[in-house]
DNA sequence: CCAGGTGGTCAAGTAGCTTGACTATATGGT
DNA sequence: ACCATATAGTCAAGCTACTTGACCACCTGG
């Protein structure tokens, strides 16, 4: 494959991802919750199993703790997320999503899965099931890091 | 197809283009481009093909004029870009990349056709030329926000 | 030819990150 | 049992890429 093609597939690739995210931003917001961002997006989806430490949210999310737990502090304001004694160590505090936190998370979504359901429209079921499972299979492992 | 299924979708999306975004950014300071952001790759692709005026620039990137005038200043302080008198129009300016700049495009596309062989290796040709076929039909033709 | 629109810059303010310094608690070797 | 070191978290200050607001130069149409 040509340099050129490997730049257009790239450049449609990030242009699909920047606009799912503004379409998944765009619904929460639309679904009554103020105040999101999409970075906010990725700390829910750690603290949505089990709810997480500030420490293992900063690894995920690629940033120092204190960046973290600043953003723990804006979650725990506007009402998505706690703070709570950690049960085995008691330097660390558990962060998790409260109710409201969880019906976010919920909304969030419901609008991937609007979006989703577009490219249905444009490609096919069969062929947006053949997409997810391609990109499963080229994902990354590593922190979920937002930079661009 | 249910709502989880539509967010690990969107998560795998996500995930890949931010490896795919470092990838690049490290790609190319790795072949002696120093100090640039994954956003200056965004400007690049709009002032490539015969340059474009701040105001262009700004839309496409889906900012103000003012952070594309300072993202430009920084360009033409590092010698990617500069700034010649519009021939059209004499309150604007057009800006056109430099030799270095042509040259980090291309370290770009090197280093994004680096990281697509890899997904031909976990993929194979054929399911990376389909990928990039869906992905240019669901991709949206708005400014590129990289917001997420 | 001048009234309003557009291209660009200057200046100041802001949000979200960083680095640096510190406290409290945990852990492991002696 | 104790102390040295590592780890969880916070506080404070600084930086950077953006924003909004104000302004000037030049274009365009009645």
């Amino acid at each position: 494959m040509q340099n050129s093609e490997a730049m257009a597939l790239s450049a449609a690739l990030l242009a699909v991802a920047g606009g799912l995210t503004q379409r998944i931003n765009d619904g929460v917001i639309a679904r009554g919750f103020e105040g999101v961002r999409p970075a906010h997006g990725f700390a829910f989806a750690r603290l949505a199993p089990d709810g997480a430490t500030v420490t293992d949210l900063a690894v995920h999310l690629g940033v120092t703790k204190q960046a973290a737990s600043q953003l723990v502090d804006e979650l725990v304001r506007k009402g998505y997320a706690e703070r709570r004694p950690h049960p085995e160590d008691a330097r660390a505090r558990l962060v998790v999503l409260t109710e409201r936190g969880w019906a976010c998370t919920r909304a969030a979504e419901e609008a991937a899965a609007e979006a989703v359901r577009e490219w249905s429209d444009l490609l096919g079921e069969r062929e947006v099931r053949s997409l997810r499972e391609q990109l499963l299979r080229i994902a990354p492992h590593g922190p979920l890091k937002p930079a661009w």
